[in-house]
DNA sequence: TCATTTTGCTTAAACGATAAAGCAATATTC
DNA sequence: GAATATTGCTTTATCGTTTAAGCAAAATGA
């Protein structure tokens, strides 16, 4: 009941496994296979329902077919939406994808590249986390190809796909401002990661340009590992005193989700004591009460994009990097109020 | 600059390839290995910064170490949060994951089998479509260890990890009509699947045992490929009428939410219009404006165990079958309104 | 001192597939 | 009909690793 191989093949057919291998790999024009023999093997193979041992091929010729996905957490909707992109898009390509979650954890993330790169992973889709430089330099530097999705790092030259954080950033907050807002809070994650500095950056660029000054107490920051308290603190210390923030500025998802979480505890009303507007979307910011305005990262792009790029990259194996940049839509619905 | 083997430590060392073979792989004492040579050839594959190639060694040993993980869609957060739990699992075991998803659809989830098969997993764990029960009967004939989650089929024996689905509809159902609800409908898929029909089954077990007569026109089945159609005119039919629906039981997480989201278009209030009840859970579900009472599938203990069984059966190859039910908890938030 | 055991290493085959090179037998050319 | 080209197949090496088997040299025992 063992698994089919190409000599079961060959000794079945009477010929060398040679013989059988150009045939079922459609060489045997090229091998100058006789039509008969050719028509017998493939006959042959049929009956034994032959399978071709992918592990075998990949050790002759260097390559699996297979791209592996660090992500930070694949439990986390944005990123699940991700990986199902890159799956349909990497299996149109016929190659597979092996998936693991940082966790936002630089050992772990080390730790994953390192698997993934021993089980011969043709490239790699990262997410990289906050300190992983020099694990991005070493991929350089053996040449595996790579390209980061979401976030990347200015310093390092390598191939990327983003969406234009900053002006996405600044285009939700010049909503809130348009919208009446005057005191806008911003909860972001306590990092150092390029994008996330971009959205802020474009929180205050918006501000700035529609004179508001910005007061420093307005911009909160919670730890990805803390996160429930942090959030909860934050939007204590925003709508407390006699001047609360009028609106609050989410930098991604979770972070919504967890402040609207905590708001709605407080019997806080959306959007009329209130505005909301965040990065990413979400069923639960569709669901709200007062379905949340946010900022649409065109998910699908992104993971083809990716694919496409970290394919032309292992087909071509010259180091250039391909940087894309992509443009986002701010989808307005209550939770900002109306004009 | 390419990648370090073996053998690179071998003449760098002056030895044979077998010797550091042994080494390496902590055979030395058994292999009789020379202590001074053992210090040297660690030292310099440590030099060398050698990684074993996983491939070569997959090919040679027969196993991959890695699992094949099925999943209807690895975008919907149930799936994505087993994933999670099946990915950390895995690697405590020193195993992969390679997943894919097959949309619910029988020809898909064939090809993700093959592709896998012949990428050679170990094993698989599968959310098996319907339909599927000859792929599976042939996965059994071909030893290839496997266990559904989620799902399985009464008539085949293949090991699986479970809800009890019955009971925990009916416990569903039951706090319902506890709640004061006379007229309960329920959303469900369209399928034969096993799962499914026990949750409607426990429904109706409920609605019996309280004398409730049901109406058939109470029991709403949507297709998977025309999700909100299907669902918007179930409800439509629920709600419509002199005696309208005063509760609806909503068999998953996605019927659910794209349930609501419909109800919320309509102005319904819940729960005094209407309560409503769902299996799994979901950010959305907790962000709703009355949090969605729900059936708790305990999904860390669904992922380890279906890591646990499906490496037992790796290891083993006796073709025992575990098949494991566990229980779920109601979590009673505000959506039924309080007693 | 000579036979036996132990030590420390090498050789070689294997996993399954691929592909360059080789080698008869047949077909083509002039 | 002899030289050359083509056809149809086999041989052999290879990818990187593992592991049984083999073989000297050194250590032990009598």
């Amino acid at each position: 009941m063992k698994k089919v191989s190409l000599k079961d093949i060959a000794t079945e057919a009477g010929v060398s496994t040679a013989l059988v291998s150009y045939v079922l790999t459609n060489k045997d024009k090229k091998a100058r296979v006789g039509e008969g023999m050719a028509k017998k093997i493939r006959e042959i193979a049929r009956k034994l329902n032959y399978q071709p041992n992918h592990i075998a091929r990949s050790l002759k010729s260097g390559r699996s077919f297979t791209i592996g996905l660090i992500v930070a957490d694949i439990s986390n909707p944005f990123f699940a939406n991700i990986a199902r992109t890159i799956e349909d898009e990497a299996k149109k390509n016929n190659y597979n994808v092996i998936f693991g979650s940082s966790d936002e954890n630089v050992d772990k993330s080390q730790d994953l590249i390192n698997v993934l790169v021993n089980r011969q992973v043709d490239g790699l889709i990262i997410t990289p986390t906050e300190g992983s430089e020099q694990q991005l330099q070493q991929l350089k530097e053996q040449k595996i190809p790579f390209v980061l999705i979401d976030r990347f790092f200015p310093g390092i030259a390598a191939s990327y796909i983003a969406v234009n954080n900053r002006e996405s950033a600044a285009g939700a907050v010049s909503h809130l401002i348009k919208a009446g807002r005057k005191r806008i809070g911003m909860v972001a994650y306590k990092t150092t990661l390029h994008h996330i500095s971009e959205r802020i950056g474009g929180y205050q660029d918006a501000l700035q340009q529609h004179k508001i000054k910005a007061s420093n107490s307005w911009l909160k920051k919670a730890r990805y590992s803390h996160l429930k308290e942090d959030i909860q603190l934050a939007i204590d210390q925003l709508l407390k005193g006699k001047q609360p923030a009028d609106a609050i500025f989410f930098a991604t998802n979770s972070l919504a989700i967890e402040g609207l979480k905590y708001i709605n505890t407080l019997g806080i009303r959306i959007p009329d004591e209130l505005a909301v507007i965040t990065f990413d979307e979400g069923e639960a910011l569709d669901l709200f009460y007062a379905p949340v305005t946010f900022v649409r990262q065109p998910i699908l792009e992104i993971g083809k994009a990716a694919v496409r790029v970290l394919l032309e990259q292992i087909a071509d194996d010259t180091s250039a990097t391909t940087a894309i940049s992509i443009d986002t839509t701010l989808v307005i619905r209550k939770s900002c109020g109306s004009r």
